[in-house]
RNA sequence: GGUCCCAUCGUCUAGCGGUCUAGGACGUCGCCCUUUCACGGCGAAAACACGGGUUCGAUUCCCGUUGGGAUCACCA
């Protein structure tokens, strides 16, 4: 490999290159950084990457950086770029310094690109896009690999044509091998012969992808590249560029990539979505998506909710699971409902807002957010996404006379006949309005009528939720308050006149 | 197809030669709590892909088979 060897004296050995050595890592030195192209949204597996750098570099007291990586123009937008930020705030993975936008620093990749030109690291290649492509379809039709077979790599500039496009190659090395060690997948040896020589500038001057990332983790003092496993074979390649220039080499961790229910790639249909999705769409908390996506393909023991500063002193590249981990729903769920039965009832109040308001069709009162702050406690055990959370809190906030679903209307035609009139009745003469003095009332009914205490209270619980499950209905009726209450009462009692009526 | 990687309940995982009659979580089923639904508690069914080795002894180490994944652009 000759001058191609990197000097790094960590990444060295006789014949062949040897990269990611941990056990020679400067912890206090540790930089980590996540790389996005901003062609779409921030992708549940994006976020899960982002999580391990963050976690990474927090864990070691390091720097995690952001960078964009915008060299693709026709497919970058900024609009993917907000929606990165902004799931990158909600997740609230906090980096250091300012964002680096690669696009911008196409003129430090040309300079790059030029200085292995010179130093005879990388060559002019004038092979014709149609030309490539024969050469392609030549070596699928023999069987044979498929890659550049270095037409132009030691033809003299003599022969270049003249005025004719032209791309910059690495002349990369043919013999020998190369190991990483890599922190998730272990050791991994690919023999040079393997790899062709890759473009580092387009015809058009600009940089390619592997030519950009490798130049701005070195300038940005990256080490440890911690990136989804499609990349894995790429860091050959790269490895190559960093020996050329002399580079140190960073630690290396590819972690698998995170496929659907089915075993089969994520898609759209399965979770693939922005994180966006995520908070507005299914109404999942943050911190339930972060333990999730940490759990998933990593563990720590029996350990299966762990919070932020937890998960920063355990967690470690050693124990990523080296396998692609199936996205669970159901799990995710879970999870959720944990993290909002832990959650502030203030800060649920306002996070269902919007969609208390839309299931309302109306704004809050004071007296709304009152009712809602003041059930959160049983409501949240109910849900484990804020769109239940809503939607179970709809019938407090309901006007009269609010709707009854089919469960509860079954409940009023078969309720034993004048026992919602003499709840009514007793109820209407309780001076002390409290759940304990309701339950009390209901009681004693039910007992003077020898019905058990369910024969009462579910007509009761349709009459006052609209519904046949709610949380408990005597706190319902006491937070609702005494008017409300017997006015809900009389409601279901002329439903039930009218039904008579009918019959 | 070439190269590389992976393989424990349906899913996420614990296990790093004997502690395994293989542990936890989600999901499923049953019971308890109970005015309903939840929450909570208790319990059940459920896995070491297969075949060879190595070893006194393999879920754990090696090889092969099968299965799965990643990648082979002037895309990132």
């Amino acid at each position: 490999m000759g001058a191609s060897q990197p000097t790094d004296t960590r990444a060295s050995q006789p014949s062949n290159t040897r990269a990611s050595d941990p056990t020679t890592t400067r912890a206090s030195n540790v930089v980590t950084r996540f790389a996005p192209s901003p062609t779409g949204f921030l992708h549940i597996g994006g976020a899960r990457t982002a999580l391990f750098n963050y976690l990474f570099a927090r864990h070691h007291g390091g720097q995690f950086r952001l960078r964009i990586e915008d060299t693709d123009r026709a497919r970058s937008t900024d609009a993917a770029i907000a929606a990165i930020v902004d799931g990158m705030t909600w997740l609230d993975f906090e980096w250091d310094g300012e964002i680096v936008h690669q696009f911008a620093r196409a003129a430090r990749h040309a300079e790059v690109a030029h200085q292995l030109l010179e130093n005879g690291h990388a060559y002019r290649c004038y092979a014709t896009p149609e030309e490539l492509t024969a050469l392609r379809d030549a070596q699928r039709a023999a069987k044979q690999p498929m890659r550049y077979d270095g037409r132009w790599r030691d033809r003299p500039a003599s022969d270049a044509p003249e005025a004719a496009p032209f791309v910059i190659r690495l002349k990369a090395p043919r013999e020998d091998s190369v190991t990483i060690d890599d922190l998730v997948q272990g050791s991994v040896t690919v023999a040079n012969a393997e790899l062709d020589d890759m473009v580092l500038l387009r015809s058009d001057g600009t940089p390619t992808y592997m030519l950009a990332v490798v130049v701005d983790d070195h300038d940005m003092g990256v080490t440890h590249v911690i990136r989804g496993d499609d990349h894995l074979n790429n860091a050959f390649r790269q490895l190559a560029l960093i020996g050329a220039m002399n580079w140190p080499v960073p630690a290396y961790a590819h972690i698998p990539l995170i496929h659907g229910a089915d075993g089969a790639k994520l898609s759209k249909r399965h979770g693939a979505l922005g994180v966006d999705a995520y908070r507005d769409e299914m109404g999942m908390l943050p911190e339930a998506v972060e333990n999730y996506l940490l759990r998933l393909g990593w563990g720590h023991g029996d350990d299966e909710i762990i919070a932020r500063a937890q998960a920063i002193a355990w967690f470690d590249l050693g124990a990523v699971g080296r396998g692609p981990a199936r996205f669970d729903m159901k799990k995710l769920e879970s999870v959720n409902g944990h993290y909002l039965r832990a959650a502030d009832d203030a800060r649920l109040v306002s996070l269902i807002e919007g969609r208390v308001v839309a299931g309302l069709g109306r704004e809050l009162t004071a007296k709304d957010r009152d009712i809602l702050q003041r059930s959160m406690p049983e409501l949240k055990k109910r849900a484990a996404n804020l769109n239940d959370l809503a939607a179970g809190s709809l019938f407090f906030l309901r006007t009269r006379p609010i709707p009854m679903d089919d469960g509860a209307t079954k409940l009023l035609a078969s309720a034993a006949p004048g026992i919602l009139a003499e709840a009514r009745s007793r109820f209407a003469g309780i001076i002390d309005w409290t759940a304990a003095e309701l339950e009390e009332q209901a009681r004693a009914l039910a007992e003077g009528a020898a019905v058990k205490l369910g024969q009462v209270a579910q007509p009761l619980r349709a009459a006052v939720t609209g519904s046949s499950q709610s949380p408990g209905l005597f706190e319902v009726m006491a937070t609702l308050g005494r008017d409300e209450t017997l006015g809900r009462i009389d409601d279901a009692l002329t439903i039930i006149q009218a039904k008579r009526a009918d019959a």
